[in-house]
DNA sequence: AAAACTACCTGAGTGC
DNA sequence: TGCACTCAGGTAGTTT
């Protein structure tokens, strides 16, 4: 599910709701995730939750203690709720808060994870090697041309690669290489640094406008208050296979790279 | 070192 | 209805 314009709208969601917020109690309902629930979140019950920041597609709740480093997988999200509603299926953890609100981790596949660290989480080993933020300054044309050396890789598996930038997922990174006019199959080494500069350009302005749309609910992604982001109507590629280009008509193609459909026009993406 | 492939898991959709 | 099959916003880990 969650690229990072979903993760980002989670974070911008339910941080006036948690922030400040102490916990009253947690319930692990299904500790079984990508990696066990961490143990320590049972000992959350009375800490203040003090800021929540994401980094890559990490949700990062800090206390004074520690950080709690949350991933919703491919089909998780986080609600913030009143806790009289009645519980889901794959709601796995409840969090509930001095405002009485409740925040709930539901995540039907269980890619997700809900880790504690007491160290820097920026230094986690999930984190530490990840290369940089996508809306940042450090991700740039000139950067991406230094990385593609002598790489064999397409653009597209290179671009989704999180230790050359971060977040950018398998929708958002058919968007960017269509408004780009890049072919998806080009080989990453083989893009010129000035169509590089209008991808780099072209994958911020899209995680951008998802970003204001509230994310791009394909299936099961639901923001913070339980409503889908609006973002999907604006995919112009993206399980568009025979739909015609919006630019030349041409119908949309689907080939598969690195086991992820991935969406293009024949016509003008070379 | 990097590319290719496997694995984790549930649910929705399709075709017979 | 039911069964078998494919596919899905991710990414660590293993093999080539």
């Amino acid at each position: 599910m969650p690229e990072l314009p979903e993760v980002e709208t989670t974070c911008r969601g339910i941080a006036p709701h948690v922030t400040g917020q102490s916990i009253r109690r947690i319930i692990i309902r299904e500790a079984r995730m990508r990696w066990p629930v961490s143990p320590e979140l049972k000992e959350l019950t009375g800490l203040t939750i003090l800021t929540v920041t994401r980094r890559a597609k990490y949700i990062l709740i800090t206390f004074d203690t520690g950080t709690l480093i949350l991933h919703l997988g491919m089909s998780g999200s986080l609600r913030v709720i009143d806790p009289a509603v009645e519980l889901r299926k794959h709601d796995h953890v409840l969090i509930s808060l001095s405002n009485d609100l409740e925040l709930r981790y539901h995540d039907p596949r269980r890619f997700g994870c809900l880790l504690w660290t007491e160290d820097d989480p920026n230094q986690h080993e999930l984190i530490r090697n990840l290369g940089p933020e996508p809306l940042s300054e450090a991700f740039s044309a000139e950067s991406l041309k230094t990385a593609a050396v002598g790489r064999k890789t397409s653009i597209k598996q290179f671009i989704m690669d999180g230790k050359i930038v971060v977040g950018v997922g398998n929708i958002y990174a058919c968007e960017a290489l269509y408004r780009a006019g890049i072919h998806p199959k080009r080989k990453a080494s083989a893009v010129s640094l000035a169509r590089l500069r209008v991808l780099t350009e072209e994958i911020k302005a899209v995680l951008k406008r998802s970003i204001k749309q509230g994310g791009t609910t394909l299936r099961d992604f639901l923001r913070e208050d339980g409503t889908a982001g609006y973002f999907k109507q604006q995919l112009t590629v993206y399980d568009r296979e025979g739909e015609l280009c919006l630019s030349c008509e041409s119908p949309i193609k689907r080939i598969v790279l690195g086991q992820r459909s991935t969406y293009f026009c024949p016509t003008c993406q070379k």
